[in-house]
Formats: structure tokens, sequence, C-alpha cells
DNA sequence: GTATAATTTGGATTATTCTGGAACATATTG
DNA sequence: CAATATGTTCCAGAATAATCCAAATTATAC
């Protein structure tokens, strides 16, 4: 059965709180006993993923100290990851806290409609109208990607007779 | 005996769920004991495959917390192959339920008349309407490609006396 | 240092939606 | 024409979502 799938409409609630569904819960739960880091993402969402894959991710980063002495691309991107991300745990009622630093930053104030998003490593919280946008992006994208395909599908039976294979 | 071909018309009933005809509920039967994954395609249907066929296809992508944490890229693909998909299993009435999320977005709301579409690895489901526009873009296509190929073996001969092979 | 107030957290209750199944109607085949 | 198989509709039970409230912890002021 595929975990972390699927879209769940939601709100936060007056403290800044979130609900998952049944599913995601047990999903957390299964994976990593809903210990869970947040990220804040650049394009505007809020990751929660299980921590070892959070630690998957940063483990890509190697010899972090020593990189850090001479990079200033790189120290921000320890700035990014270290002051963007913290962890959580879900709540014995499915819930979790969105810290109140990115509440603003990510339109996820009290009162907000929100989306949660299935993302295979794990699931966004996206501000409702901010999904809207970016789910077009991604059609959109794909759409001119499979155009792109169909046309080069019809060149080239062109630039040999016989057709392939 | 073929599996997941032809077409069948039917309509979305008042809980947005979709019975499949006699002939397909025992090819997922058969398949994966109905254990099927929900996937929204860019071209506007819902494909309905066995999960197993589902996670092969997806099975392309290796290490994905690692790219995750630095293409934007790669995490729209798991966006998209996340937000859209889902889990079902066909019930013992042969139904399955579509995910609000998707119904707007597929014009596969209650009510619609819909065609389920054999396409051979699964199902996929249409709006009728919509259904009508794709068919009519499959032949189109096949025909310009037809064409063209004529044309490249009459060029072909041109170019040498006594034709191919 | 203590008491009060405010905020946060966890839980329980109520209302709504969803799911599965049964019954009935329709179509099809022998 | 009858019998079987299929499609459709409707309803009851269950699961889920939303709201509200109480307890606890923290902060602040005196």
């Amino acid at each position: 059965m595929l975990a972390f799938c699927g879209q769940d409409k939601s709100s936060v609630d007056s403290n800044g709180r979130v609900k998952f569904s049944p599913r995601t819960c047990s999903d957390f739960k299964n994976r990593c006993n809903g210990e869970v880091v947040l990220h804040c993402l650049s394009e505007g969402a809020l990751a929660v993923y299980p921590e070892e894959i959070y630690m998957q991710m940063r483990r890509a980063e190697t010899r972090p100290a020593e990189k850090a002495g001479s990079s200033l691309v790189f120290r921000r991107n320890l700035r990014r990851f270290g002051s963007l991300s913290s962890s959580e745990k879900v709540s014995a009622q499915g819930r979790i806290t969105i810290p109140s630093g990115i509440r603003k930053m990510l339109d996820l104030t009290p009162g907000e409609e929100i989306v949660v998003v299935g993302a295979e490593i794990g699931v966004e919280i996206w501000n409702a109208a901010r999904w809207d946008d970016e789910i077009e992006k991604i059609n959109s994208h794909a759409e001119e990607k499979g155009e792109r395909e169909m046309k080069a599908d019809l060149d080239y039976s062109e630039g040999s007779a016989g057709g392939r294979e």
C-alpha cells in the first residue's frame, strides 16, 4: 500500500495546529513512530518528513565543517536548513503544531484553509490557494512536456521510413 | 484472454464512486486481488493500475531523499506522483471511490457520464466528452504519422532506384 | 517567591460524511 | 418466456471531521 500519497483538505486551528488524516497518521506511526522533521521549503510549503528521511537528505552534505570555513554558499545552505527545520512529534490526536515563526511565511496562520499533500517520502502542508497555483504549474509543465514528446514522435517517423524498431 | 481491454460506459454515483464491469472486476481480482493505485494523468484521465504495475513505474526513482534536498524539479516530481496517486481497493461490489480532490480536476463529479477504457497494463477512467476528444487526437496523430511514413517511402525510393532492402 | 493570567495542550462530544450492503429494477441469454 | 446476470438506488452503520472545553504549563507582575 502506498504511503504518503493523496491530498487532504483541512485547516489550521486557532492554536496553529494541523490535524492529519487517519491515513497520514498511520503512515507516520509506521515509519518513524511519529518523530518528524518540519522543513520550510523555498517554494512556499511546509514539508513534514520522517526524521530518518530528513537525515538522509542532509547526509548528502559531507564534511560540513571543512566546507563552512571557505564557502559562503555552503554556510548559507547550512543556515537555511538549520533555521527552517525543527523536530516535532505527531500527537496522540494526530496533530502537529506549526512553529509560530514560519506561519506567516507560509500563510499557515490560524483559520487558513490548507491542503496536506503526499510527496512519497513525506507530506507537505500547503496554503490552499498556493497549492492551486502549484498544481497548475505542475500540470502545465507535464502537458507541455507531453506535447513536445508527441511532436518528436511525428518528426521521428519522417526521418526513418518504415517506422521505428 | 486479453486483460484490460475494451470500453465500458458508466457514470459516477452520488458519492463519487464508479462501478467496473464484471470483466474489469475479474481482471483486477486476478492480477492484484483488487489492490490498485489511482493516478491522475496530465492528459485528463484517471489511470487505475494494479499496485505492482505502479510500483514498477515508480521504482525508477532511486535515493529520493537525497535528491529532494537539492532539486526543485525532483521535488515537483515526487509531489506530482504523491499528490495525484492513491491506493484503493476494488470493493466487493466492484466499485472504487474517486478521491474528492481530483474529481473536479478530471470532470468526474457525481452524475457525469464516463468511459472506462482498457489500456493493457490497467484501465483509465475518462469523462465521456473528454474521451471523445482524446480518441480523435489519437486517430489524427496516427493518420498524420501514416501520411508521413508514406511520403518518406516515396522519397526513399527516389534516392535509391530499386527500392529498399 | 508567589499568585494570577494567558497560552498551550490534550481530550471528549457532537455532527457530518462516507462506506458497504441489500433490495429492487433492468437487461440479456438460452 | 423464464432464468440468470448485471446495473441502480437507497439506507443503515461506521468512521471521520469539527468544535468545544478542561487541565496544565508557562510567563509575568507584584
